[in-house]
DNA sequence: AACTACTTCAACCGCACGTAC
DNA sequence: CGTACGTGCGGTTGAAGTAGT
């Protein structure tokens, strides 16, 4: 960076280089990230390698929090706010990036749907994503919508739901968070009751939650998860780009009855008994494929009348939109910092996004018929039933014993416990890397249960990611044979190699890993993150 | 190739809350 | 009880990248 400068200091994280900015941007400190210690002059704008290198390594030395005192303890001339978010949406271990699954995807509409612009919640059951990166997919995915004259939801999310569950979701089926917590506190007897029935809802919810945690699991194994009711989740048959370019065509609605047998899990279809109205969910065929149809008379469309009140979405214009139809997710996007690490080739997916595209500004005409619906839906449908059946079947035998190990909102659902049967192992193998790569052809051609364990077989042996910087962040080391000529960011990680390297332990180590292996010489950088030894625990 | 429009996303900002003193 | 500080959250911004002309 221009504005970057090296100068001597010391830090007891034995770095000697002091890292001042002399970004325009200084004069301008906000309030939230006051100069302070050491008389530095806070750094803005984008985080360079250097300086990433130096939080990861505080944070391996001292722990998560704390953010202020990275400036007391390092070179670091980062605000703690600044710090936190680097942390919290770039660095920390188990990251998910790239983009989202339709399962993700499904899931942010229909929590959104519950609780509103709850992006630190919603980032909590969407496991390694952040809330910034969900904030920014939905206000991309308002856009879009908007742009496309779309409802914002598919027409099954009730109105009803978002009312109730704007006022009291977030306090009792998603968790407790401080402001929801406080208010419910408050809350006087005219509300008593009311919640009472909501407390009673979410609770009754609670001992369903390992439905919840396999749904995350399926989610963060990215496969589809065959094995899970979730699947049915899932649109069956993800039409091809050409399909969708010709035909202009729209995921089809899928009938009500079916809705009814195959979109709810149980706890969301037996949980509220009083409460059928306030039930939110998303049909198999919905999500982010919205019907142009009014079939349901909750239809929410969002208008200029606010429609959604409270805050419920951050803009009163009509919020309409088609999503983009990704494949899921694979881990690294393009533009990542770290895509980098991924070693296996991100399938081809322009044509898809073309398709989107053509989608979102072709849309189809309002009346949406159902034969259209079956014709499109049908071969899905069948397999959804089937495999629905299988997943009953399986659950009785124990295949998903899990439990979660918290409440439902207020934890990101770990998958290690979660996921006993063998049909899993391959996963629980490789937790690491949970989200698996799915061909193309097969995500866009409709994944059935046995397609996926094909899938799991053919993928196996590339489940284990040594290469991902969480993977190395979260594990004690990766030997040299993970240092696969993976670059992060050659030019600024030598700056970074050559700022850390000033005789110091960290250097040392981490010069010795990259030059070890033994391999031509690729550059320092091209070899330094992933052979970081552990340096970052040092 | 140059320009413009649009999209994406990292980072900042202000505010609210919790905690320590 | 009041204040300062640390942290987290949601909204917003703007740079960089991409697509279209």
């Amino acid at each position: 960076m221009s504005y970057m400068t090296t100068t001597t200091a010391e830090s007891d994280d034995g770095m000697h280089s002091s890292i001042y900015n002399e970004s325009p941007a200084d004069d301008n400190i906000g309030n939230g990230c006051r100069s302070r210690g050491k008389g530095r002059v806070l750094k803005k704008g984008p985080w360079t390698s250097t300086e990433d290198g130096i939080l990861i390594n505080y944070v391996n030395k001292h722990g998560e929090g704390n953010w202020n005192a990275v400036q007391k303890y390092t070179i670091l001339s980062r605000c703690g706010k600044s710090c936190r978010l680097r942390w919290a949406n770039h660095l920390r271990p188990n990251l998910k990036k790239g983009a989202f699954s339709q399962e993700e995807e499904r899931l942010i509409v229909e929590m959104h749907a519950k609780m509103g612009n709850k992006w630190a919640q919603m980032a909590e059951n969407l496991p390694g994503r952040t809330d910034n990166e969900i904030k920014n997919y939905w206000n991309t995915r308002i856009k879009r919508r908007q742009r496309a004259g779309l409802p914002l939801y598919p027409p099954d999310i009730h109105v009803e739901d978002l009312q109730w569950s704007e006022e009291y979701t977030t306090s009792s089926f998603m968790g407790v968070d401080r402001r929801r917590h406080q208010d419910f506190l408050q809350l006087g007897n005219s509300k008593a009751n009311v919640l009472f029935d909501e407390l009673n809802f979410a609770t009754s919810l609670l001992p369903r939650a390992s439905d919840v945690s396999a749904m995350f699991a399926c989610n963060m194994l990215g496969t589809g998860a065959t094995t899970s009711r979730y699947e049915s989740y899932m649109p069956p048959i993800l039409p091809s780009p050409k399909q969708l370019r010709e035909s202009g065509s729209r995921f089809p609605i899928c009938s009500s009855n079916i809705k009814q047998e195959l979109q709810y899990p149980d706890h969301f279809q037996n949980a509220a008994p009083q409460k059928s109205p306030r039930s939110c969910s998303i049909s198999p065929c919905d999500v982010d494929h919205p019907p142009y149809g009014n079939q349901h008379p909750s239809h929410v469309m969002i208008s200029d009348s606010h429609t959604f009140t409270d805050g419920m979405l951050p803009t009163s214009k009509p919020l309409f939109g088609a999503l983009k139809l990704e494949l899921p997710s694979f881990q690294f996007s393009e533009t990542s910092a770290f895509d980098q690490w991924k070693t296996t080739p991100s399938p081809p997916h322009s044509d898809l996004l073309d398709s989107v595209d053509a989608y979102i500004q072709s849309p189809p005409p309002l009346e949406t018929e159902e034969s259209d619906c079956f014709s499109s839906c049908d071969t899905g449908l069948l397999d959804m039933l089937l495999h629905e059946a299988k997943i009953k079947a399986s659950a009785k035998h124990g295949l998903l014993l899990s439990s979660p190990q918290k409440s439902f909102g207020s934890t990101t659902y770990t998958t290690e416990t979660q996921i006993k049967s063998g049909e899993f192992d391959g996963y629980q193998k490789n937790l690491a890397r949970p989200e698996i790569p799915i061909p193309t052809q097969l995500s866009a051609g409709g994944i059935s249960s046995e397609n996926v364990k094909e899938m799991g077989q053919v993928l196996e042996p590339k489940r284990v990611d040594i290469t991902r910087p969480d993977v190395l962040l979260a594990s004690s080391w990766v030997d040299q044979q993970g240092c696969l000529g993976i670059v992060r960011d050659s030019s600024s990680m030598t700056d970074a190699l050559a700022l850390i390297l000033g005789g110091d332990d960290i250097g040392n180590a981490y010069m010795s890993a990259g030059s070890s292996s033994g391999q031509a010489p690729r550059g320092v950088g091209s070899c330094a993150w992933t052979n970081l030894p552990p340096v970052w625990s040092l």
